[in-house]
DNA sequence: TTGAAAGCGCTACCAG
DNA sequence: CTGGTAGCGCTTTCAA
């Protein structure tokens, strides 16, 4: 009765570890290490040896152990306020597709609120020992989040807003919304609306009251006084905004133009006029922030801002400080794309 | 002169570890891990004390340390083709909803090719110890891939496709098209051009021809003759199914009506149209599948399928997969979303 | 209910 | 250029 060896290979039964390739390749575990990880000082013919033996074995390093011993988890956290979202998504693949290319992996995490927000400085914090870096993405932080995390040497890139301290990749929002308010006043608006983003303390917090400031300078610029009864607050989705810029434009005072934060906005404001049997640009001109997508599409008025590039810079920059680099601060450009959106009132 | 102790709070000076804790609550390490991790066999009190001390030295175990020691990550790693894309981004949201609230890590890769897909599975195999477990989304796997991975007893759920041995999230992909195609003929249409995904064998690869089984069962059922002149390929992006339906659209012998397997790829047939001057529906119509964020807005008419669902759902077998349930399979269903952009040819 | 101690698998230092 | 070995910080028997 032959006795069936059961089980594959024995050879290859058991995760190998650092000494089983030691061990098959005739060295020491020291030497595994070093000629696994491309450190010098291991003889060529060695290494060759081992690279063999470590490929043969199917050997991989359990990363949790070398973090431990080495101290770095060659790891960074990525905190967005909504992963779903068309722009983070952008952001977040332009960044992913950079720590990829240098072999670091990321740990994406949603941060709807200031909860989440300060559970996720808290984890991923120097103290954590989580990550070795970590970017944010629109996500304000207080005065005292920013102290702390630079006292605790938190390493950290900011997209979005600009903080000393941290490297960050901005965009010129004053200037973004002041020339797409330009835009229509130089079309002859003189009622426009602003669909705007909410203030509150947890996010966004920032880029929504500068944005808001190139309304209102645009307007002072031109002469013209704003209408805080034109002023529209919704969270940047386009159902959002359809809903909240209704009664403003259900009404025979109703702005000849909006100008929203986001294309998103602008496509929910679209929906709106079209609910309201509204023409674009005839009955109400839009003008959007962003160069979404879809907003050739739907003949979208916007100020370009290169989404991904803010993500791949980003990216970038979170590489250069883990190899010790400065900080560095970059902001950039946009640019107005003009479309079938906005056109003189009652064109 | 006085001295000056430099350096803050000498109590929390540098970052705490478990044996701090022990000591300042005058407990061993042990019952120090127990009390935090809410096992049983802790006194009350000693719990209490212990936790309150943690919080005052804002200790938090390394995740490596706790791993190295326990053996489980408490990560799981996702892989999508690319995530900065509308489709996987929301599905992306869904799972990492589900994994943030129950205490997981959510590593996030971009596979866009077979060479990163390989890559993927070798590091997030069991072997790998770097997750507990994964989840690809619309990656499609070799034969020998899904073997392997069973027998590597890799913790796997695939959303898109089903694989015996894994549970799985899926569309009745057959359904969703062949419901577009009904619609399309039912309306009168008898020329209906099909703009379709690439079907490599690196991703994508089940998803394309199961819904071109579809796009010919409708026909077949219909009694009309598919024209294979009318088919056209190109990546699921507007851009792209833009550039790729324009010879055909260019045409004195076009299609009347084309269904498109994604609604980004509708958007791009319908740039096509506008750029030669097409009406749609009047000249064409159009048809994808989704129901994008703004498929509402520009008037498609679409299959819908719940993208942010497909997500939850998958977050949700996985985590049921890790409690050790049992292998599951979920269809999700599809509706058709009558827009303006079809009509009877010609109207 | 609690504590002592043996690892978890690797890296890094120091000798040789 | 190579090997021995002491940890990295926690979890988990096993005894007490």
């Amino acid at each position: 009765m032959p006795v069936d060896e059961s089980g594959p290979e024995p050879t290859l039964r058991a995760r190998a570890g650092i000494e089983d390739v030691a061990l098959v390749a005739g060295v020491s575990v020291a030497t595994v290490s070093r000629a696994i990880r491309g450190l010098p000082n291991v003889a060529a013919a060695t290494r060759e040896r081992v690279l063999a033996v470590a490929a043969e074995l199917r050997y991989q390093a359990d990363p949790a152990a070398s973090r431990l011993a080495a101290g770095s988890t060659r790891t960074v956290a990525v905190g967005v306020p909504d992963p779903a979202t068309w722009f983070f998504s952008k952001i977040v693949g332009g960044i992913e597709r950079k720590l990829q290319a240098a072999g670091y992996d990321l740990l994406l995490s949603g941060i709807p609120d200031a909860e989440h927000r300060s559970r996720f400085l808290y984890m991923n914090a120097p103290g954590g020992r989580r990550c070795d870096a970590s970017i944010l993405v629109d996500v304000a932080l207080l005065p005292e989040e920013v102290g702390e995390a630079i006292s605790d040497g938190h390493r950290l890139v900011s997209v979005g807003f600009r903080y000393e301290g941290f490297s960050s990749v901005t965009t010129d929002n004053v200037t973004a919304a002041s020339r797409a308010v330009d835009h229509l006043v130089s079309l002859g608006h003189r009622r426009i609306g602003l669909m705007g983003m909410p203030m509150d303390n947890v996010m966004n917090s920032v880029v929504p009251p500068i944005r808001r400031q190139g309304y209102l300078k645009a307007h002072e610029a031109a002469g013209l006084d704003v209408d805080p009864g034109l002023e529209m607050v919704a969270a940047s989705t386009s159902d959002a905004a359809r809903v909240a810029c209704r009664p403003i434009l259900d009404n025979s005072k109703r702005p000849t133009a909006v100008f929203a934060m986001s294309d998103e906005q602008a496509f929910g404001v679209m929906l709106a006029a079209q609910d309201l049997g509204l023409r674009v640009p005839g009955d109400l001109s839009v003008v959007g922030v962003d160069d979404h997508d879809q907003s050739e599409l739907v003949g979208l008025t916007t100020v370009r801002q290169g989404v991904v590039e803010l993500g791949s810079l980003a990216g970038e920059l979170l590489l250069e400080s883990l190899n010790g680099g400065p900080v560095i601060h970059i902001e950039v450009p946009t640019e107005l794309i003009l479309r079938s959106s906005s056109a003189p009132p009652g064109t």
